[in-house]
DNA sequence: TATGTTATGTTATATTGTATCAAGTTGCGG
DNA sequence: CCGCAACTTGATACAATATAACATAACATA
């Protein structure tokens, strides 16, 4: 299950609109087949996750609800992405206390995450070789293996670049 | 987090309060070998930290001192465990919110956990296998490593065991 | 339409973590 | 020993993150 290098750091491309509509669809369908509810609200929450291009804050999200809904509270927020995240369209960075989407909503996993701590970016693995560490390496401790948390800070290709230039210069 | 469960700290059976002695001095050596000041409060923190048999939050600590400390305040706890978790004293569990003594304090690592959701408890592993494959596949996507976070829920063996046995009664 | 279920609104509060500046402590060169 | 610099702690205030509790609204469907 290796993705492509540099997965999740290329610069935005152009058609990021029709992406965001893509994937939406994708969301809904998803939620349709399993019987759950993507309200309005929790589209709208799952939107502006998306479009953030860096993990984003509960309160970043009510902040951007506010200016669109008059009542939007804290539990508006949490509540969404609480059904989001149940639905896997969005991950929790535990490291950050904060949400990035889902990069492939139809497989369920919890998220594996390179995280820049230079540009903020969080790229979203799902490498096999990762499990299959961790499920050998509990159940030697005689441990069954529930949610993962897998959270690696370091930098990104990009921000290795820069700091090379800054370096050289 | 619940707070509970870790109201009232055990005191500590003879048995435990050697190991802490021990690995207090422990501490103490490597904070002098580094010109590093383990001080009173720190070592109190430390203590603490370590006696808790589960994964303490900063204010469970902060209660704790309370009761022998006029002035603790939550600056007074996080510094100590900023500077604890510096010299890989004690590690955060960022999923929990909460720290737990690290249990090979000379070795320079960032932890790998397992916490049980059914009893609470969380036990440290390291094992390189993880961290091999997390720096494979962040190497594949241009990604340095640098710290990493590793904490996976499930249940340990004495908690499967409980299950089964609830089970068949 | 009556009814149970799910979702949202609303207020208040709990929990976790920092900023800031003052005061005390320690190590060290003079 | 004195004075200075660096580090540590005290103390107050506040920021940021998250949840409890209860009321109302929307939905599904018999």
């Amino acid at each position: 299950m290796n993705r492509s290098p540099n997965e999740g750091f290329p610069a935005e491309d152009h058609d990021h609109r029709h992406c965001m509509d893509r994937a939406l669809e994708r969301a809904a369908a998803i939620c349709k087949r399993r019987g759950a509810r993507l309200t309005d609200l929790r589209r709208r929450v799952l939107q502006l996750v998306w479009s953030g291009h860096k993990p984003l804050g509960a309160y970043d999200i009510l902040d951007a609800l506010r200016r669109e809904r008059r009542g939007a509270a804290p539990p508006t927020v949490y509540r969404a992405l609480d059904f989001l995240a149940a639905q896997g369209l969005v991950h929790r960075i535990e490291s950050l206390n904060c949400f990035v989407g889902c990069s492939d909503p139809e497989l369920p996993h919890s998220g594996q995450f390179l995280i820049c701590t230079s540009c903020g970016s969080a790229a979203e693995l799902n490498d096999v070789r990762i499990d299959d560490a961790i499920r050998d390496s509990a159940a030697e401790a005689g441990f069954t293996v529930g949610r993962r948390t897998i959270e690696v800070d370091g930098l990104c290709p990009h921000c290795q670049e820069q700091g090379r230039r800054d370096g050289d210069g």
